[in-house]
RNA sequence: GCCCGGGUGGCGAAACCGGUAGACGCAAGGGACUUAAAAUCCCUUGGGGGCAACCCCAUGCGGGUUCGAAUCCCGCCCCGGGCACCA
């Protein structure tokens, strides 16, 4: 340990303070725990950064501190506490910005990283940096290859089309967020295509009712609610049918999905997505070639556009018709973009009188509207359905197709497959190699890593080819299977795989020769508490989950749910509005840190507000923290120089008591904001009846080291204790003291304050218990 | 349109299993110390009335339940976030 003495000076020093510690810390390995004999294993997870060019903003700093508050909490509770850190480096936004600035990747996220590092070893997070990792490294990403070729073997992976942006000027594909109002950004004057290529996709769909399921499995998993209800959202379950249309004059039928079969006898015409596969055969000669405008006119327009609801109906007649089952009608065929080829079967029953799409659809081409339902939802101009109320309708409707085999009950999920290509450089390549005469032939597991090629020109290019198709040497490989030529995929794979399973890595990071060691996955996970955004409620949060099923289902895991507590942290806005780049109202923690102290901040930034609703960035309310930590700082001086510390008063007992519930349980709910209140109102009844009792400071400090831990260490030392605070464990309380032994009544008329006494507690009533308002 | 949050002093916010509204902090005003300033310490601080004891008003709006509502119920308005032509 280090040989600096406890400092005596009068006035609190922070910059010292912290730099004394923080070398202690790193030279005493004091954040880093047994990872094989852990006594109480508490797994503590926060959703690792991707390494900007701006360093850590005050949004990462709020979430990661929060975290932190709650990791060394824990520890003061006698947890071994395992709180890794890492890096989410590979993905489109750190290849845009090297792309912006003209330096490599290779060359920026090294040095992003190392400012992180420095950032965040400065803002005294208790992190473990034995186990630190980034995705880009061939070592992590190996694994994230290998992870791959396990769900391709599992029959998890596939290749089909699927529509990417294409911007015809710079002739590559587009990510969603580069798509500014159809228009390309590079080329504002140029509208973004839909463009279908050959892509990767993960069969998540399948996992859709369990992860559902598990949502409400309180065992399993104890979420954020907000979190937990967007991902239901998400997957989007819809209970219904599936109904066969016979098409007339041919053989095949058409299925439709509705979750109102109730209606079916005001179905008065269909609709096919434009890409479906019955189109072209439905289509009569007369229309072939408006239907085929159509269908060009569509894959015209771009992704997100096409997305976009309200837009004003279009579509077009296809000659064909459908019989109603229910009716026996003949009802017309058409093809309209509002239907989703991606979602149920591609084909709609379209019924205008009781859907509002369908309306203005059928309102425009002059189709028939037929009610069926009346005021109180009973079904009309049903045949033997007619009277029922739509509740019943819909059983019995769907029963009736089923003894008829026009039909059956049907559940559709709104999740689609993960597609994980990417036509970029700045990922792991996807492990597929293509051969002539073997077809896709997985990379075999010992030659992973498929490593990145270095390319000095790794932007997308207008030549059409995926960059890392350019380096020749790498692009061609032997086939593993037969030896001839062949080519490599030339994709590489979804940031969101990459942070899919960083959490299984961390205590296993230094195992070259395995992802997850089974010893060590089997002590440390699942995670204990996971802290993050809730802007990954479902995309990272969702795809990391159904990793951990596959995972758990091919036998490599023996939970299928990773995270056991989630919570998501509030958003740190300024002027009232997010921070962000293009509002000018970012705030850098490290020129606030040079003035104020880490510890400062720290506590600044947990007082804001309560930790899972956000807070309101100012200035000005910096002071108020410093001037907590420099009236402990004064009073632990006034502590060790005087042997007059004051009396423990009735007043003060209590207080002190009362304080050390509140806080641990304030803390536990992470409503930081009210625990550092409390702190600050016990300093003050110590200060009002000027005590200064050994005892109650240790635990005022122990209390107050969560927040800020190097000013803690230090008045720890200087109290004359000899090892780190937080060896120390959280206080206890006499739950008899925590009720005050005064009390005020309040007199009451009409709920009406009317008076107020103050009465003395008997403590034989106390003991009785009881007591009424 | 649907699903989550949220609306309380000059400001950030407390209180929310119904029972003292505004803890804690910031800012502001007054005072002490100082040649002065900063820092620090003490006092005041939702609005209105009263010499005072006290009284009235006040938690987005309108109703309701209750001895009593910021808190519960019904109907709205506004702000933030997510999803959205999902059949």
């Amino acid at each position: 340990m280090g040989q600096t003495p406890p400092s005596t000076d009068a006035t609190y020093d922070p910059q010292a303070v912290e730099a004394k510690w923080q070398s202690r810390w790193a030279e005493g390995h004091v954040n880093e725990p047994d990872l094989d004999q852990p006594a109480r294993p508490f797994y503590n997870l926060m959703m690792f950064p991707y390494p900007s060019a701006e360093g850590l903003h005050v949004g990462n700093m709020f979430a990661f501190t929060g975290s932190d508050v709650y990791g060394r909490f824990k520890r003061l509770q006698g947890y071994t506490v395992f709180e890794p850190i890492g890096f989410d480096a590979f993905g489109i936004h750190s290849e845009n910005y090297a792309i912006q600035v003209g330096v490599h990747p290779s060359e920026l996220i090294p040095r992003n990283i190392a400012n992180f590092r420095r950032q965040l070893r400065r803002m005294g997070g208790m992190f473990d940096w034995r186990q630190e990792l980034s995705t880009t490294d061939p070592a992590y990403y190996k694994w994230t290859q290998w992870i791959f070729l396990q769900l391709y073997k599992a029959g998890k992976a596939y290749r089909k089309h699927g529509n990417v942006n294409w911007c015809p000027e710079c002739k590559t594909v587009l990510a969603n967020e580069q798509v500014i109002d159809g228009y390309c950004e590079r080329h504002p004057t140029v509208r973004v295509q839909q463009r279908a290529l050959k892509q990767w996709y993960f069969r998540i769909t399948d996992y859709a009712e369990r992860l559902l399921h598990n949502l409400d499995d309180a065992e399993a998993m104890d979420w954020s609610e907000t979190t937990a209800g967007a991902q239901r959202n998400w997957i989007g379950r819809s209970e219904g049918a599936e109904i066969v249309f016979p098409l007339v004059g041919r053989e095949d039928r058409l299925s439709v999905f509705t979750t109102r079969p109730d209606t079916l006898f005001g179905a008065t015409f269909m609709v096919l997505a434009p890409e479906h596969p019955l189109v072209g055969a439905l289509t009569a000669e007369a229309q072939r070639a408006d239907v085929e405008a159509y269908i060009r006119a569509t894959a015209e327009q771009d992704v997100v556009s096409r997305r976009v609801g309200d837009r004003e109906k279009t579509g077009v007649f296809t000659g064909g018709f459908a019989i109603n089952p229910a009716t026996g009608q003949q009802i017309p065929v058409w093809v309209a973009d509002y239907v989703l080829m991606e979602y149920g079967a591609g084909a709609i029953m379209a019924v205008p009188a009781h859907d509002e799409r369908d309306l203005s659809f059928a309102e425009k081409f002059g189709l028939p509207v037929v009610r069926v339902l009346d005021e109180d939802e009973r079904l009309i101009e049903s045949g033997r359905f007619s009277g029922e109320p739509a509740e019943a309708a819909i059983a019995n409707i769907t029963a009736w197709l089923e003894e008829r085999g026009a039909g059956q009950r049907q559940v559709q999920y709104r999740l689609y497959d993960w597609c994980i290509s990417r036509q970029r450089y700045w990922g792991p390549p996807i492990p597929i190699i293509y051969c002539e005469d073997c077809g896709t032939v997985p990379v075999p597991e010992e030659a992973l890593p498929v490593v990145l090629p270095p390319l000095d020109e790794f932007r997308p290019d207008d030549t059409g080819v995926s960059p890392l198709a350019r380096n020749e040497e790498w692009y061609f490989v032997p086939c593993p299977r037969c030896g001839r030529r062949a080519r490599r995929e030339t994709d590489v794979s979804d940031t969101f795989l990459d942070s899919g399973w960083y959490y299984l890595r961390y205590p296993s990071a230094e195992f070259d020769e395995r992802p997850f060691d089974p010893v060590r996955t089997r002590t440390w996970l699942p995670v204990t508490a996971y802290i993050g955004g809730n802007e990954h409620a479902v995309l990272h949060l969702l795809y990391a989950r159904f990793l951990a099923m596959v995972l758990h289902d091919l036998g490599h895991i023996t939970f299928e749910e990773p995270f056991l507590r989630f919570r998501a942290h509030g958003l740190i806005v300024k002027d009232g509005a997010k921070m962000s780049k293009s509002r000018g109202n970012v705030v850098i923690p490290d020129q606030y840190i040079a003035q104020w102290g880490a510890d400062t901040f720290r506590m600044y930034l947990m007082s804001l507000g309560p930790f899972q609703e956000g807070g309101d960035f100012r200035d000005a309310g910096i002071s108020g923290p410093r001037r907590y930590l420099d009236k402990v700082w004064a009073m632990v001086g006034r502590c060790i120089a005087e042997d007059a510390v004051g009396e423990i008063t009735k007043a003060v007992m209590v207080k002190w008591h009362q304080t050390k519930q509140k806080v641990a349980e304030d803390i536990e709910a992470l409503k930081y904001n009210t625990a550092i209140a409390a702190l600050m109102e016990l300093l003050n009844v110590l200060r009002e009846e000027q005590c200064c009792e050994q005892h109650i400071l240790d635990d005022m400090v122990v209390m107050t080291a969560p927040f800020a831990p190097h000013f803690a260490e230090e008045c720890w030392e200087r109290l004359g204790h000899t090892s780190s605070v937080f060896a120390a464990r959280w206080p206890e309380w006499d739950p008899a003291l925590v009720v005050a032994a005064r009390a005020e009544v309040v007199i009451q008329v009409n709920g009406r304050t009317r008076s107020r006494v103050e009465v003395e507690r008997d403590a034989e009533e106390e003991r009785g218990g009881g007591g009424g308002g």
